[in-house]
RNA sequence: GCUCGAAUGGUGGAAUGGUAGACACGAGGGACUUAAAAUCCCUUGACCAUUGCGGUCGUGCGGGUUCGAGUCCCGCUUCGAGCACCA
């Protein structure tokens, strides 16, 4: 009987949906393990090869844990609110839920053919009420909870406001957006507004004024990490910067503990960098400088060079510092406006673009507190307003940027550590020997600038003039949505004052709208809504919530999806604690990776959830690019020509369609009929065939390439596609889609099936083909457990030829080879566990084979000999020889002598399994 | 600019400091077949010798450590990724 790929496969499937083969509950006789896919957002395009590479590679991990015993929680689910779908309905005015459940059961219907074993009734959706009654019920306990910078954790607001009500601010520990100062008499003056305002400044889920990125293309406001390059990330449209009132979550609050964190997580290095990088930790001081002539004002900057002080030439405010109107005197007021005007008229795309030093005088000049020397306070718009104070010292022979201002605007540069150049460019490098760096209270001459550094802090806290600061790069979050396709806020607003619906109200369900477009107003689309407001008549907020609002928490909504009580039982998440190996895009780094660990940690705080850290083990799929074919149309002509042959002629290289191409072979009858112009093209040909030119781009419609792996299942199968997606190269890397190689890999299905269908028999398995099983067990576990799909799949390779040669038919080694590759081809594995082996139940509950290491041992061991370092000879010996035995039989091999002629023997070196080598002089 | 990776045949890629190129594709040759498909066998890093043995060079470049380096160390080159007027 041939392998039959049409026949097997969906047969099994649905035999493993009906006894439903992958429903897994807590057990706990045995030990728990998670395995995680990032879920799909479902697009309108389907999946496309590349799509299955990580839920294959999870996908054999948990058949792997679950063959070694393990109960498994392999679950999916769709991060189905998105800004296309919403895009979507713009356009055809058709509802954005019936889009994304059209593509929700495409993407069903395509990961289906592929065999995964996911556990589809914990499948979860965040747009699904049941779904986002918890993405509201965590921010409603965000909003009523702050952190406390002594305890460290988050912890309820009514501990906040206890302390405020007795104390005021005096010995308030909370991270917050400003530094307040009032007493508890003047707190219990203020009116509920006046109260709600300043909580605002402590709550982890807050109304703030922020700096955001407005994209009016698409009329809403993006996070950080969903835009590149002032563009956004959907659609590429420019984003300025706006100043909105906004929700927004604390997530700074959390910037050391996620930075912290980090450590005992098993992630690559480069992702955790990636995150260290967002995070942006960097430890320096906070410095105040005297305004000359205003005894009232000081300006508070940050640096990271406090032992650059001596060097500091002049100071740069931001332009949208609250100082610039403090210090801009009345001569220099009409410059600065100008100037300030001008820099706000110029989007943050334009700021990068255009990297054109620009800047004003103020008028007024800063003491220097170490020397008393005035210096000239400057703005500019290469300071930042949102990081530091938004001032800073500029010491230009030091700083690059300082360096270009300085040189633009004709001011001194004073170099400071010996040897320091500083005629063309300025010295960044933290290193070397300071000089002119003696004031009448300090003396850093002499020092190393680490030290310098050290010493000028302790200096300043002493004098009282600045304090140690960390900043960080992280930002918080904003989390206000001008969209429709979002979850709502259970939010409404009385005398302007914002209120959480009560738990009972939760779900707050999403309304039904005409037009998904702003208002007339301008209003979010949720102003269309009629009767948005409660049954009280308060007024509903109108925005939603991001995209990463319903991703942050979904891995804990698997453990007990359908839980109407809690986002999880205690019981379930005691059980199932959180996830073991988490798969998906190295894309989502600084996004959705940071969010989630925010999330976490935060119910973690409010003691919800049992562990701080959401993802233990996380493995970075690389992309699957796209392997584009080429035809050459000589110019002007309907002619084409054969890759090898276009040089000859002046060509057009054109697109085509990979699907028409095999081999790069292409399909000239397909090629007439893909397109109408094509209809009567002519082909010059090369051995009788056209072959494509090719080039690895991005997998799109527009290039062509894109392979769908309905197609593939449909010609070779699952199997085949699960095991080539393997076999293409080390799992973390990026690789292009090419079919050319899919044909080995089918041949070795083909070649297995050939195995088994010689018969199995009870027969003791020979020496050899024990050995050959387990040299696979071995390293086909190891494989495993490394990643290394590719090379395990190059094993069962080898291991088929093998047994094929010495006509194994043993049970003994047929069967455990089955096991093996249960993982990696379900199907195959189950159709010949049960056909072939004769086995009733699902091979998914055998048992892993064990290695046995006495199988492999030889009675003889091959040496290879060498002479310093030279492979001269191998020598075949018998296993038990010690050492010495070994050596003295290598000197005396015959060979051995011109090596050892004249010379002595300086040392010998042994290496049980590997060499002998025998240094000679 | 800073940080982190990577570089191996025609191609994708293997190699705990120990015979570089596993496995696969592609290519060439052969068997079976009227023929094709399918299947099977041989060759396939380069160069020299191929009348036999074989020999020389080879993992981006230049050094170093070591009996021995694709692998470790130092210095470059190129490519990729992340961050980027972050003081």
């Amino acid at each position: 009987m041939e392998y039959n790929h049409k026949e097997i496969e969906p047969r099994w499937q649905q035999y493993w949906q009906e006894r439903e083969v992958y429903k897994v509950n807590p057990d706990p006789t045995r030990p728990k393990f998670y395995v995680l896919d990032m879920f799909p957002y479902p697009s309108g395009a389907g999946l496309h090869v590349g799509h299955p590479l990580g839920y294959i590679a999870s996908d054999i991990y948990a058949r792997y844990k679950r063959l070694q015993g393990f109960n498994v929680l392999h679950p999916m689910g769709y991060d189905a609110y998105g800004l296309p779908a919403e895009q979507y309905a713009i356009q055809t005015g058709q509802h954005p839920e019936k889009t994304t459940t059209e593509n929700i059961a495409r993407y069903r219907s395509q990961l289906d053919k592929i065999g995964f074993c996911y556990d589809w009734s914990r499948e979860v959706k965040t747009c699904d009420p049941e779904f986002y009654k918890w993405t509201q019920w965590a921010f409603q306990l965000m909003f009523e909870s702050y952190y406390d910078t002594a305890t460290n954790r988050a912890e309820p607001i009514s501990k906040l406001t206890a302390h405020l009500a007795a104390h005021g601010t005096e010995g308030l520990h909370a991270a917050g957006g400003k530094e307040l100062s009032f007493t508890a008499e003047e707190w219990a003056a203020m009116t509920p507004k006046e109260q709600s305002d300043v909580l605002m400044n402590w709550r982890i889920a807050y109304l703030g004024h922020t700096m955001v990125n407005w994209c009016p293309k698409l009329g809403t406001v993006l996070a950080n990490d969903e835009v590149c390059e002032g563009v956004s990330l959907r659609g590429g449209y420019p984003v300025e910067q706006r100043l909105m009132y906004q929700w927004c979550l604390r997530v700074s609050a959390y910037a050391q503990r996620l930075l912290d964190g980090l450590e005992k997580l098993d992630w690559t290095d480069s992702l955790k960098e990636t995150q260290r990088n967002w995070i942006g930790r960097s430890e320096g001081a906070e410095m105040r400088f005297k305004v000359a002539g205003k005894d009232d004002l000081d300006l508070e900057i940050f640096t990271t060079r406090a032992d650059t002080i001596f060097g500091v030439t002049f100071m740069v405010l931001a332009p949208e510092s609250a100082y610039v109107s403090q210090v801009t005197t009345p001569e220099q007021k009409e410059a600065v406006e100008a100037y300030l005007n001008e820099v706000k008229h110029k989007t943050e795309r334009e700021r990068m673009i255009d990297k054109k030093v620009t800047g004003v005088f103020s008028g007024s000049y800063a003491v220097n507190p170490l020397t008393g020397r005035e210096i000239p306070i400057w703005i500019s718009d290469y300071v930042l307003a949102g990081y530091g104070t938004g001032a800073i010292m500029a010491v230009p022979a030091h700083d690059s940027r300082d360096y270009a201002f300085a040189r633009k605007f004709d001011l001194p540069i004073i170099p400071l550590i010996e040897g320091a150049d500083v005629s063309e460019q300025s010295f960044d490098a933290k290193s070397g020997k300071m000089i002119n760096s003696a004031g009448p209270e300090l003396n850093l001459n002499g020092l190393e600038v680490k030290d310098a550094i050290a010493r000028t802090k302790e200096f300043i806290a002493e004098k009282g003039i600045g304090k140690v600061k960390v900043n960080f790069r992280l930002r918080d979050a904003i989390f206000s949505r001008q969209r429709y396709w979002g979850e709502p806020f259970p939010v409404y607003y009385k005398d302007g004052i914002p209120h959480m619906l009560p738990a009972d109200r939760l779900p707050l369900l999403l309304p039904e709208i005409d037009q998904y477009l702003p208002t007339e107003k301008g209003e979010p689309p949720l102003g269309r809504a009629k009767n948005w407001q409660t049954p009280e008549g308060y007024p509903l907020e109108l925005n939603t919530m991001p995209g990463f609002a319903g991703s942050s928490a979904y891995y804990l909504r698997y453990m007990d999806p359908r839980n109407s009580e809690a986002l999880v039982s205690p019981e379930a998440n005691a059980y199932w604690q959180n996830v073991d190996l988490y798969i998906g895009g190295t894309e989502h780094a600084t996004g959705h990776l940071i969010y989630s660990r925010f999330w976490n940690k935060f119910l973690y705080d409010r003691g919800h959830i049992v562990c701080d850290e959401p993802f233990k083990k996380l493995i970075n799929q690389g992309m699957i690019q796209g392997r584009s074919n080429f035809a050459y149309r000589i110019k002007d002509t309907n002619t084409f020509v054969s890759a090898g042959l276009k040089d000859q002629y002046d060509v057009t290289p054109i697109h085509v369609d990979v699907n028409i191409v095999s081999n790069d072979i292409l399909d000239t009858e397909k090629f007439r009929a893909w397109r109408p112009e094509f209809n009567n093209a002519e082909f010059i040909l090369e051995d009788g065939k056209y072959v494509c030119g090719w080039a690895v781009e991005k997998m799109s419609k527009s290039m062509f390439n894109v392979v769908n792996p309905d197609d593939i299942v449909e010609r070779y199968g699952a199997d085949t596609l699960r095991l080539y997606e393997m076999f293409l190269g080390p799992l973390e890397q990026s690789k292009p889609w090419d079919t050319n190689g899919i044909d080995g890999v089918n041949r070795f299905l083909k070649k297995l099936w050939k195995l088994y269908d010689g018969g199995v028999d009870d027969s003791a398995p020979s020496a050899e083909s024990l050995k050959t099983l387990h040299t696979l067990i071995k390293k086909v576990t190891s494989d495993i457990e490394q990643f290394s799909y590719n090379t395990s799949v190059a094993a069962f390779m080898i291991c088929v030829n093998e047994l094929t040669a010495q006509k194994c038919h043993s049970r003994a080694i047929l069967e455990p080879l089955v096991i093996l590759l249960a993982p990696f081809a379900p199907h195959i594995a189950e159709e010949l566990w049960h056909s072939a082996l004769g086995h009733q139940s699902t091979v998914c509950d055998a048992h892993w084979p064990a290695f046995d290491p006495s199988v492999l041992v030889e009675n003889e061991v091959t040496y290879p000999v060498s002479f310093n370092g030279k492979m001269r000879f191998n020598l075949t010996l018998p296993a038990s020889m010690g050492q010495e035995e070994v050596i003295a039989a290598a000197m005396g091999a015959e060979g051995a002598a011109k090596w050892l002629d004249g010379k002595t023997v300086v040392k010998t070196i042994f290496v049980p399994g590997k060499i002998v080598n025998i240094v000679v002089k």
